[in-house]
DNA sequence: TGTACATCAGTGAACGCGCGTTCACTGATGTAC
DNA sequence: TGTACATCAGTGAACGCGCGTTCACTGATGTAC
């Protein structure tokens, strides 16, 4: 074996890495291979022996960026995976919707830049994605006072709703509202008491 | 004159709902301009004597769609329009989320399809988005029990979020339970005491 | 009424560019002698 | 120890294609005579 045991590994997670962050920035459309591997200091060529096409490496970007529990993926900002080591539920939504948070897509949550985009891609894709969703679903779960998925499922929805129009508006007091907005619903609702027959049936 | 009174204005009209749709369904970068054309039974060549370049009419088409008020608007779903003019928010958040509105974004919200893409665009691009914007979230406080304009952007958020979800996940169940929790978090967050703290809603 | 004309909405070739993908190659590497 | 070698990660030219934009033109139109 020529070259060390791990030498192209440690380049694919550069070209992974690399991606995940131009993706959250401007979008998957918007970023070619040759950009993302420039990123990662190569040229073009190389990508295909890594990837066998770039779809597999948005998939492979959007589960990398999903991943917020291993240590390994630093990309998500430490206040947003402080809360998954400590099931801080509301100090995870504060985090989650500070101004550094709408400021800094390319290192926050992947849910909230490329959610639309990814609706648009090939199955296996939105497949990868459902996966590790369902994963962060669960742990959002488990972290409420009193679990229940609809809660869990609602709060996501509400965070990544609120992050996205916080970041679309082009007035800066009308985004900061939006953010305080969003926070205090999201907090109401993991307080929420619910009536026990309202939770959607499973499968 | 040649040509009748407004027979560049038809066409141009005609342009700008092939957009809105094409783009809700697509995504902006996804579509060209050749293509929207075509959609309008015209040639690329005379886009350039409607429209200064593609962005504007990007930001006009997001103006259009975004008009639910007017009648002439007739992109968005009957069910959702209806609300506009019976100030019925329940039935509106109902509509929102309902399935159909999930699987045809051509014809649904646009802010829904677009708001990640649209917080990339030009400053003027997202100036008219927020303009529009600031025009429905003035129309659904007006609507609420209590108007509060924390209230309306969080609902706004939690709605957009909450079929944005749907939309992307490529499991059937898990979609339709993610319409139903954003629902219930959405109908209890307009019922919503606040002011004095985090009560829960009695509905 | 019919014809000649000026207008201008719409046409389609052309521009430079970047896309995703393929492929024959180069040259740095660790190993064997 | 130094050298010759096989491996294979990475290179860069090339492919067909679609993009946004420009521009000289065509030909359908309503008007004037």
């Amino acid at each position: 074996m020529r070259y060390k045991e791990d030498h192209k590994n440690t380049t694919r997670r550069r070209v992974v890495e690399a991606a995940s962050a131009r993706f959250r920035k401007h979008g998957i459309g918007a970023v070619g291979v040759a950009k993302l591997m420039g990123d990662a200091g190569l040229t073009h060529g190389g990508f295909y022996s890594h990837f066998p096409s770039k779809e597999a490496l948005v998939a492979e970007a959007i589960v990398d960026a999903m991943d917020v529990t291993c240590e390994c993926g630093k990309s998500v900002p430490e206040s947003l995976a402080h809360f998954f080591r400590t099931g801080d539920l509301e100090a995870f939504i504060r985090a989650y919707l500070r101004p550094d948070h709408r400021d800094q897509p390319d290192t926050g949550c992947i849910a909230a830049a490329l959610v639309a985009e990814i609706s648009r891609h090939p199955k296996p894709t939105r497949a990868a994605f459902t996966k590790k969703l369902s994963g962060v679903l669960t742990m959002i779960e488990a972290a409420l006072p009193k679990p229940d998925p609809a809660v869990a499922q609602a709060l996501f929805a509400t965070l990544m709703g609120t992050l996205q129009l916080a970041r679309a508006v082009a007035d800066a007091a009308l985004s900061n509202q939006i953010l305080a907005s969003g926070e205090a619903a999201a907090l109401a609702l993991i307080h929420t008491k619910r009536k026990s027959g309202r939770t959607p049936p499973t499968t």
